[in-house]
DNA sequence: TAAGAATAGTTGTGCCTACAATCATTGTTA
DNA sequence: TAACAATGATTGTAGGCACAACTATTCTTA
């Protein structure tokens, strides 16, 4: 019975989560920065890594981002600058443009990859019980499926 | 045992968060845009609403919002300009600024809260069983509250 | 009480992002 | 194959936000 208002236990789950995934985003942020970049040139690098041909299209690496591709035009610009990316025509269509990550940026992300982790489990997963870890992952499973975005389903 | 990795389990659900957060706030934006504001808007609305004397001083509403004071100075002109929010000074301390919600506002805010209601509950609680609604809120107060920034507390 | 510190708010500036428009290239079809 | 649609990426522009600098006011204290 969806209704008009919130139970007082919906309600205390809503406002907690509302409240305070803001302020873990931006906690998780902020222990990146002494390494020099943003968590979402963090996500860049993570995703360029694990790309199995070690390149991606940009539209394909700005659907797995949820970035515009204007916003991921200029995003590379940033890392490409800094010697992180590298761009790189495709020769079979020449209006697609590939991503891919240097070794300077493999080192870049490898060096901040310990202290981000570590920063996850001090900050999400350290406070959780194991069933509350599971929990975690079941919620926000259902939540994106309906959502019609299933997590970790990418190939 | 805070290991430098993260288990299978810790993994699923730190990528399923990860992923989903910044859909569920798109989709709630999305919801909110018919109405004629963000979602930033409404919750400047929402606390203002709630405020107990009817109006909040700037900075106090800077900290309940998590903006920055020149933040909320400019959502405000916004708002102003709609003719949702009034400002007025205060006769004590004539540094602070007030900010209520006017009766234009608070209509509009009226209209907006059960499309946002049924949104919120389309998207998320409705997504859930009642213990995993329980758990959210007990993962969230948990995070918040190692944050610093114990939820739902605000007075 | 006068001087300096602290507080409240606004403004200047810059970064990040999205949307719309644009250019180039490829695909489709009449 | 010529015309039109679709796709991939970038650029122009604008909005939202933070940090730093600034003004105004109040508090503190010597």
């Amino acid at each position: 019975m969806a209704s008009k208002r919130l139970t007082a236990s919906e309600m205390r789950a809503w406002r907690a989560y509302a409240e305070t995934t803001g302020h873990l985003h931006a906690a998780l942020e902020a222990d990146l920065t002494p390494h020099g970049f943003s968590l979402g040139d963090y996500e860049v690098l993570v995703i360029l890594s694990e790309a199995t041909d070690g390149a991606l299209r940009m539209c394909d690496l700005s659907e797995k981002l949820g970035l515009s591709p204007s916003g991921l035009t200029r995003r590379l610009d940033g890392l490409v600058k800094l010697g992180y990316v590298l761009r790189s025509q495709c020769s079979s269509d020449r209006r697609v443009m590939f991503a891919s990550i240097t070794p300077t940026g493999l080192e870049a992300l490898e060096s901040a990859v310990t202290d981000h982790v570590l920063s996850v489990r001090r900050h999400l997963i350290g406070q959780l019980t194991p069933e509350q870890i599971v929990s975690l992952g079941d919620i926000f499973i259902s939540v994106g499926t309906a959502l019609g975005r299933p997590p970790g389903t990418a190939p």
